[in-house]
DNA sequence: AATTATTTTTAGGTTTGTCTAAATTATTAT
DNA sequence: ATAATAATTTAGACAAACCTAAAAATAATT
């Protein structure tokens, strides 16, 4: 296993995420996400070229090699691995979790890292419901149908959030929808394709198109 | 709270092992304990003064400030209670506790540390014995009474661990002695000091002056 | 196709924390 | 008390990761 220094950690997750939204990644989307100056980037991505983890053409972005994805995986392993902890274990919300596990996912001993799955019971998704990359790096990705689709009367179960920036996940919190929530489709309306949903406890909610099709669900 | 450096949080927690074991803290010696040039060390110690956290004489060594021993304090807590958790939670061994905490007490978020202590019941000690400060920064040290003071045919409970450098703490681990174990002197030998001990599982074993004197108890 | 606008890279600089080698100060031994 | 030795500091450099400003390459617009 090779190590890598947390700032190569960053940048490796940072192009993974945005890779898998949109294939090749480019200096300025990276910098964006990075929050450094582009020339940062490039500065980075030469190094990185260099040993082999992306593959880099001045002026034509980078995608993650083969290593590259394999270093990703595991950091990705790592934060959702710790998202789970601190969240069923330590009573976290879910919108903390992400901003401490973002330090947490930089300690790369194997072995803490195994431990911590078993002990966790070998979760398969973090508490925003997205996959846990197994301790070989296979992650098992669900077929993503979103609660938009589901047609009225219809009952399902909360998997994934898709977009998981604070206002989204506050929204979610006030309405009490959270992953492994039942929800009902009470009514649809067409021209907006908004709907009004119940959830476990009774509670009715009004969604718009735009957070229904970041809600993710199965049968 | 004040944020610091890794490097400089681990200067704090070095110093501030030091200078409890013996007052003033030489420049070479925290050289030898950071694995460092002590050229190096100069140049920290000038940084620590001058934000105000060690008193730093040029050529005179160096003692933590107040603010000083806070940080340490706070850091040692951090490692402590991360020793507990990798081994009380994760089942990592003793030895190996050590090496993996020195990573994760880097991580500063303090609502993390509260929660994680909350977790693990608000544990006093961590897993060779030594005291866990609390959230203020308190810390309970018990009295250390040596095994080698302990009489013929009297029991103990093992506390502590003085010289935790994993030479002693494999020998402890071979003849059965750890954190929590009952010992009774079976015979004692004035000519070497040392002595034959009797543990929980009716183990025997021999422990020279030497080893006997690094493990403390309470009756 | 030529010009303008955008994106990306190069050039040169900064900070943090480290290093080696040389100079200086303190300590120990004669 | 002086010389030798040990400890410490200064000086000058280096790598990592960042920055700004200017130059160059690509993409978009007329």
């Amino acid at each position: 296993m090779i190590r890598f220094s947390t700032a190569e950690e960053n940048y490796l997750k940072t192009i993974y995420h945005l890779q898998n939204a949109s294939g090749i990644v480019a200096t300025n989307d990276l910098a964006a996400a990075l929050h450094t100056a582009p020339a940062s980037v490039t500065d980075m991505l030469k190094k990185l070229s260099k040993k082999g983890l992306v593959s880099y053409k001045a002026y034509y972005g980078c995608t993650l090699t083969g290593s590259g994805i394999e270093g990703a995986v595991s950091i990705v392993r790592r934060h959702r691995l710790w998202e789970y902890f601190l969240s069923q274990k330590l009573g976290f919300s879910w919108e903390e979790v992400h901003e401490v596990a973002e330090e947490l996912e930089h300690i790369s001993n194997e072995k803490l890292i195994n431990k911590l799955d078993a002990f966790l019971g070998f979760p398969r998704t973090d508490p925003h419901g997205d996959p846990i990359p197994d301790a070989k790096g296979k992650i098992i990705q669900l077929r993503q149908v979103s609660l938009a689709t589901l047609s009225e009367k219809k009952v399902a179960i909360v998997t994934q959030i898709g977009n998981q920036s604070p206002q989204v996940l506050e929204m979610l919190d006030e309405k009490n929808i959270s992953i492994g929530s039942r929800i009902q489709v009470i009514k649809k309306y067409p021209f907006d394709e908004s709907m009004e949903v119940k959830t476990d406890n009774k509670h009715q909610s009004y969604l718009t198109k735009e957070l229904s099709q970041n809600i993710f669900i199965k049968n």
